[in-house]
DNA sequence: AATAAAGCCAACCGCAATCGA
DNA sequence: CTCGATTGCGGTTGGCTTTAT
């Protein structure tokens, strides 16, 4: 019963990406969008299968993720919304906007966890088991009465409540761009901050050069996939011995220089190649669609860019965020609507969090209530 | 310098939910 | 309604790098 693992398969590829392999999968996608991801192997000729393809995708290519090192306030905002939520990644992910889920459960798995457990055992933190795992599980003890558990659950609402309000309220400049999405979603006239530089990385994804790289090329060859596909292929071809020199060693594993945790990555475009690597083998044109600031991430390009992602028929994803929650995603195929939306519809207990975070205002339990 | 241990993270696996014929 | 296909998600692992001995 069941189909048959599609590593089973023969001719599938397994292991780490190269960067062939990426344009390949990203050039198709700037074509035809994220979607039918069924197809993509097929029409690409990728030895991959169509999982591995849409993962490659969301966690890596997909533009406007953030990679490197997570922040304070990002570092305080998993802890709490996992205290939370639990181990709900993706629905974590939602609330940390251009992280996967992947990283963030890397994150928490190498570095939170223990971090949490050191300062558990030096009696620090306020988080106690409860708090890690989930909303304190006495509040579902199948014993309580209904009077109980109704209190209990108030109880954990207040204290999850005031973890947000405690972790939103690190950073002004990250709570500028985090409440005014979340504004912007519960109310959409209202006009959303500005954008907030961070200073404190100057990683390039390799999805900000593979969309640099695919904006140059679909200049050069506006219409046609296979024809551009040859072209990179070409610029791969010409390019390919630098990759197998020391330009690329670091592709695939850690990085050679500094700490993982200093917001570097392994794949070609990373902080290295960002002086040498790949891409400046492609001569990038930097100031497209954004600023020439060096500093400038896709996170830059994906705050500046509202206009139509459709271009001439390309499939532009500057600010596209496939693997965002979203209810109203009833596929998973292009929503412009989405385009516009960094953060996800909130729930009723969401938007009850965020309120009063935002606005200050005063405790809702009665809305709260209401609810049950 | 060599080796082992630990850290890290991209990618894989399997299950569940959802979609659509 | 059923069933196969597709997608989403969380847990786990393999392999590379870094650090310690």
């Amino acid at each position: 019963m069941g189909r048959p693992p599609c590593s089973e398969k023969k001719e599938v590829k397994k292991g780490p990406w190269t960067p062939e392999e990426d344009i390949l999968l990203v050039s198709y996608i700037q074509e035809h969008g994220p979607g039918n991801w069924r197809a993509v192997p097929t029409n690409t000729g990728l030895l991959r299968c169509s999982k591995s393809c849409r993962l490659r995708w969301t966690n890596y290519l997909r533009p406007g993720i953030k990679r490197g090192s997570f922040n304070d306030q990002e570092e305080k905002m998993i802890i709490h919304l996992q205290a939370l939520l639990g181990n709900r990644w993706a629905a974590i992910a939602s609330y940390l906007p251009r992280r996967t889920d992947n990283d963030i459960k890397n994150y928490w798995n190498t570095h939170l966890k223990k971090k949490l457990s050191r300062s558990e055992g030096q009696g620090v933190g306020d988080d106690n088991e409860n708090d890690i795992n989930g909303v304190s599980s006495d509040s579902s003890s199948s014993g309580a009465s209904k009077g109980q558990w109704e209190r209990a659950l108030q109880t954990d609402i207040h204290m999850a409540k005031a973890a947000l309000c405690e972790a939103l309220s690190l950073d002004n400049s990250t709570i500028t761009t985090f409440a005014s999405q979340s504004a912007s979603t519960l109310a959409p006239n209202l006009k959303p901050a500005p954008p907030v530089r961070t200073s404190s990385s100057t990683y390039a994804s390799s999805a900000d050069n593979i969309a640099r790289l695919l904006q140059n090329w679909t200049k050069k060859t506006p219409n046609s996939w296979s024809s551009s596909t040859q072209t990179i292929s070409s610029e791969i071809a010409t390019c390919h011995d630098q990759y197998n020199s020391n330009s690329f060693n670091n592709y695939h594993g850690s990085t050679s220089t500094g700490s993982p945790s200093e917001g570097q990555t392994p794949e070609w475009g990373g902080a290295n190649t960002n002086h040498g690597g790949f891409g400046s083998l492609y001569n990038f044109n930097s100031s497209i669609n954004y600023s020439s600031s060096t500093d400038v991430s896709m996170d830059d390009a994906a705050n500046f860019t509202t206009e139509s992602k459709h271009d001439k028929g390309q499939f532009m994803f500057q600010d596209y965020d496939e693997t965002k929650p979203n209810v109203n995603n009833n596929n998973s195929h292009y929503n412009h609507q989405q385009v516009h939306e960094q953060m996800p519809p909130l729930t009723l207990l969401e938007k009850w969090l965020f309120d009063d975070v935002t606005i200050a205002a005063a405790p809702q339990d009665d809305l709260m209530m209401n609810m049950f």
